[in-house]
DNA sequence: GCCATTTATACTCTCCGTGAGCATAAGATG
DNA sequence: CATCTTATGCTCACGGAGAGTATAAATGGC
């Protein structure tokens, strides 16, 4: 880096790169947190940005809503990668990497399109506790990651190793933080559990359950799933993901749904109605099991009133 | 954008950008909070990112390193632009603008080098409400902003403007939340209150207090506050601008000039005490007023402990 | 040496958010 | 009508956080 602020593109053939856009789409049916695919579902949307839009944004709305048919809800850029190793072959055209996290609805989604959607814990089947831990965590990753632990050097790094392996695992009587999506990602890859790490090669059999992806897009995946695990607790954003008009259960499965975790109804419910981000429709819902729900819409008044400040949702640290 | 995941790197003209870093690098001396500056204070570090560093955090990493002649604490990328209108020239090789947050300590720096330390509340005197909050937000920016929201098309938008303005100002009564730095900065702009705004040219008496930088600095200092100042609250952070010994006021004094308000000393106290994010170093400050103080130093095994858990500050929203 | 001043440090008290559970209501189904 | 399922209202206990009181230990001025 040269220390000059104004002069800095030096248009030396060195620096010349390309730009691409990743794009982490998410939609929820059902209480099944889904992500928008192509390739077979091996890889997340991509391409090369075209500097004909005013700005990365505004590239990635005009995309989606061409693919899609219809505009993306919220947008938020997750991360930009530029590692020289990246790209595979050595000293091509570099590329920087600009990743974006987007929510939608899912049913909105026109036809005849290469992308489609696939259910985010196909990627990741650790990462759901809805029913509490997946028996496969204490049955194959624990060990798996215990033996990878005791290969460390030297005792203290062995020690080391299983401390962190607990923490991000919730193992030894340790709480699950559902936040810590990329945290376990990381570690499955560092212990070669993970196929896309080139260290597993030829150990085919000793990976973790998980449907791999196309380079390191299972990593950008992760980094989104985390990022809106963190988000859902503090800002409405899961309203994007919703239909118009909702049931206050149906807006529980989203939450828990995302964030891989049941939360207590009546807490919830709660909360939701304490901080006014819902007003009932009126109506009730129809073609449902049980005493009939009322409907409910999002107060997008609040987006205003409380413009960054806050919405809370009972998925506190213990 | 097109739908190939891995055919990313078309070479095309069209595409090709340059990578430029930009760095908000930050040390806190004697309870202020310093950035630092290159070209007398009016731009952040900046310039081209060199492909022959392994990742971007390696590239700003060496060249900090030998810019100061000490390593970098703590890293942590803010944003990408890429935003056409953003360089001022229209159609010259599109630049791509990495920006990053880094802290280290300000007594470290070497000698000899056009980068200097400014304070940061120099380009923000708004934000600092440590000792309340300052007397011209009344005085001058309130007005100032009370006229732009008068001046909406519709009495509907003029009460939206308003209350945007009371929200991130703290007007009427509000809280102040020292964390809406940037929106803060963009209601200014918008408000054409800052010189860096275009639509502000020959107005310049009714520019609010406040040094103004290059291009967008301001706005990506802006971000690195907000940034850091939400990062304090939950995350060990702090202790990378700390000398490896200090006094528990010495921190909380480190954790105001950040937060820009102050703290229950008790409170702090007993938070980072019953966390063990410190220990006794055994000895006691010297060359104090008033009873000497223990000296603690950071414990370092909370980062594996806790990895990425969870350390709080009392600045929680009230 | 005494006092004012400044900082350090120990306790206490109250309020409220949150987790958790109990109880009841209102539909559908057989 | 019994049962199942979901909706919805209410209570209770615990713990964390804000805020205040009280005391200890140093300095400097008189």
């Amino acid at each position: 880096m040269a220390r000059s602020p104004q002069k800095s593109s030096t248009p030396a053939s060195g620096n010349a790169v390309t730009a691409d856009l990743v794009a982490v789409l998410v939609a929820v049916t059902d209480g099944t947190p889904d992500i928008m695919t192509i390739a077979g579902g091996s890889a997340l949307p991509s391409g090369p940005f075209e500097f004909t839009h005013r700005s990365l944004q505004t590239a990635l709305r005009a995309w989606v809503e061409a693919q899609t048919g219809h505009p993306l809800g919220y947008v938020e850029q997750l991360y930009t990668f530029a590692d020289r190793g990246r790209s595979g072959d050595a000293r091509s055209p570099h590329s920087v990497s600009i990743s974006y996290l987007g929510l939608t609805r899912e049913d909105e989604v026109g036809e005849g399109f290469e992308a489609h959607w696939s259910g985010w814990y196909d990627y990741f089947p650790w990462e759901d506790h809805r029913a509490g831990a997946p028996g496969f965590i204490a049955k194959s990753i624990a060990p798996k990651l215990k033996a990878w632990a005791k290969a460390a050097p030297s005792p203290a790094l062995q020690r080391e190793r299983w401390q962190r392996c607990a923490i991000t695992f919730g193992l030894d009587d340790r709480d699950w933080n559902e936040e810590l999506v990329l945290q376990r990602y990381e570690l499955l890859w560092e212990a070669s559990l993970i196929p896309e790490a080139n260290h597993s090669r030829g150990r085919e059999a000793s990976v973790v359950p998980g449907k791999p992806m196309t380079a390191d897009h299972r990593r950008i995946l992760a980094t989104g799933i985390a990022r809106l695990r963190a988000k859902i607790k503090y800002r409405p954003v899961v309203f994007e993901l919703m239909p118009a008009e909702f049931t206050l259960l149906q807006l529980q499965r989203s939450v828990e749904a995302l964030a891989g975790r049941l939360v207590h109804k009546q807490n919830f419910r709660r909360l939701i109605e304490q901080q006014e981000l819902v007003e009932e429709t009126g109506a009730m819902a129809a073609d449902t099991v049980g005493r009939p729900a009322k409907l409910f819409r999002f107060r997008h008044a609040v987006l205003a009133e409380r413009a960054v400040a806050g919405t809370k949702l009972p998925l506190s640290r213990t």
